[in-house]
DNA sequence: TGTACATCAGTGAACGCGCGTTCACTGATGTAC
DNA sequence: TGTACATCAGTGAACGCGCGTTCACTGATGTAC
């Protein structure tokens, strides 16, 4: 059963992490609590990603990887999008915890910058006004966008309030109190 | 020069264990550490907050107190309240990285508590609609009013996106761009 | 089909360290009389 | 003014623990010939 080579190792490592990243704080993470959970020696996770900022910074690009698809999804639709990205994050509580504390991350890692610049071009560009067209959005648009979804994302993960019954229902209504200019309500 | 007694303990330990918070993961602050800082013996922290959870819950309680004065001093308008808030967190890094964790917190202490339900109130007592009058806002607008400024205060303190050298001024525009029903620009 | 060898995955012992918490203590302050 | 005593603030030694990281290692796999 127990093979040695397991074959997909760094995989199961980093949903374990994820697992852990949600119960406490990500800064509290372990390597050794994670190869006891994974039931391998406490140096198989160094292997694989050398330090403890190693493997938060794995899981924080596989978190923007996985959000990029998420927001693909939504055929650039700004609502639709803010949705999504509320419901993906509740979804992935511990790749959320990580992905926006720099502080936590490797910012040498090339894989964590190109997916979290790409998830940052995808939720931009679909502020009216905010891409290369020019516009009357401005910056404050963005900003807005942004500081919506990941606070009402923050809020929830971090139980400041409970969350709903029903998130997607109140995520919706929560997006549509935006007013982007040379935009009606949806 | 240093007195055996020092007079004001408590007090220093918190402006240290603010700075503390405001360097590292609060997760990571540690009590030692803190006693280091203040140039006091490890216990003495010990003995005035109990606990590392302690020392946590009494940073966060006064990060409420402090952040009720803010709000108390804009006289119920939403948008003012809201800018204030941004810019209390932008002034107090450190208490607000503990204030919205309940996970690091001791929430059988009342003084958290109590400080806490104030600022509550007085955040979702200013959006229309969402007081005992009734109202249009419905929770919605309570919901997108307080996720959108912690959702920008945590992007700035956590280093998401850059601090810009005008705060204040994005502040208001970001929080200008919330519709709240029954209300025109402000 | 078989052998030699390189490469990769995972192990387990060892290191030094900082931590939270406990405990009996001492120094300082204040109050009763 | 002086003495006794209670209370509070802060000390420092000691405990056991889990951690990150290092290192030489062994088991398994695959490839060259």
């Amino acid at each position: 059963m127990t093979k040695y080579h397991h074959g997909n190792l760094p995989a199961e490592l980093l949903a374990h992490a994820a697992e852990m990243a949600q119960e406490v704080d990500p800064g509290a993470i372990s390597l050794r609590e994670l190869a006891r959970r994974v039931g391998v020696s406490h140096s198989a996770p160094v292997h694989h990603f050398g330090t403890r900022q190693g493997l938060l910074t794995a899981l924080a690009a596989a978190g923007f990887t996985s959000l990029c698809q998420a927001l693909d999804a939504q055929g650039g639709d700004i609502y639709e999008m803010g949705v999504a990205y509320v419901m993906w994050g509740l979804d992935h509580p511990g790749h959320y915890a990580v992905m926006w504390q720099p502080r936590l991350l490797d910012e040498s890692q090339t894989e964590l910058r190109v997916a979290r610049d790409r998830a940052w071009e995808l939720l931009a560009g679909a502020v009216p006004g905010n891409g290369d067209s020019g516009g009357n959005g401005g910056p404050a648009a963005a900003y807005a966008a942004f500081s919506l979804v990941h606070g009402l994302v923050s809020i929830w993960l971090n139980g400041a309030l409970p969350l709903p019954s029903n998130p997607r229902a109140i995520a919706q209504e929560v997006v549509q109190q935006l007013r982007f200019s040379g935009l009606g309500r949806h």
